[in-house]
DNA sequence: CTCTCTGCAAAGCATTTGCACATTG
DNA sequence: CAATGTGCAAATGCTTTGCAGAGAG
């Protein structure tokens, strides 16, 4: 997602494209998944007088277009992401990294679960938590 | 899972049985999917005394046991349930509601995504969240 | 100029925790 | 009776919100 698509889907939007926003953005450009407060302060290096506040309103307006997408689990902070293709996501149980997947097949699979019962519009979303290669080496 | 089950289970941990791990245990008898408030209320009609602190401390070990399975999403309470056969679940993006749902195949899936990323001792959820039959037709 | 956005600080909510006493095995 | 569990209340961490001023179109 370059930097035109994704001023391009704000000003589509009924929302103003600000810096505070364009920043919001640029900071999860690379693709990384981030915390309110991670991306606070990436923000912050460029525009120290942001507020979390904004940081957060900034994330919710974003998924509403769709331009960013949420992964939270259980009992800590939700992490951002850009929304790029669709993707499932690797929780390493023990270091809390976070790893994207694709899964060939998965769409069919909840679309069949959809249909027979009934569920329209629907989205879906694979989380496997494991103990990912680093750690399971370094518990050795 | 029966009684006997539960207490076993208790029984077997380093975990006491006490009077409210099996009152909690009890309340999600009926194979709900609960909140700790929830939990509490249904607690208290036979312990009017027992704290949230100790519903949500019970429920963690029953979690660590193995007797309990938590629902999470983003921006409300979680949801608690008793452990019974692997399943996945529907979340109605209306009514908030939640239905089990068996999905086959899908440890499969899972399991080849884990080996090829080489991750071990994996768990994995699939949630999928759409609008449900019955708000479909209060839509209308 | 009007409407939207922002910073700030306070509030909200779910969950966790320290401590002194009660209960369990 | 020694170890574990509990109630209570305060604390925590993440997220949301009210408000008054700043900025955009």
């Amino acid at each position: 997602m370059d930097a035109k698509t994704v001023d391009a889907g704000l000003l589509q939007s009924r929302y103003r494209l600000t810096k505070q926003r364009a920043a919001v953005l640029r900071a999860l450009g690379d693709g990384a998944h981030l915390s309110a407060e991670t991306i606070l302060v990436r923000v912050r290096t460029e525009m120290p007088a942001v507020s979390l506040g904004t940081i957060y309103r900034t994330l919710d307006i974003l998924r509403e277009i769709g331009l960013v997408q949420i992964f939270s689990y259980t009992g800590s902070a939700a992490r951002y992401e850009a929304a790029l293709e669709k993707h499932h996501h690797l929780l390493c149980s023990v270091c809390n990294s976070l790893v994207n997947v694709r899964v060939d097949g998965l769409a069919e699979l909840a679309q069949d679960i959809a249909r027979r019962e009934r569920y329209s519009n629907i989205d879906f979303s694979l989380t496997i938590v494991g103990r990912c290669n680093d750690c399971t080496k370094r518990m050795n």
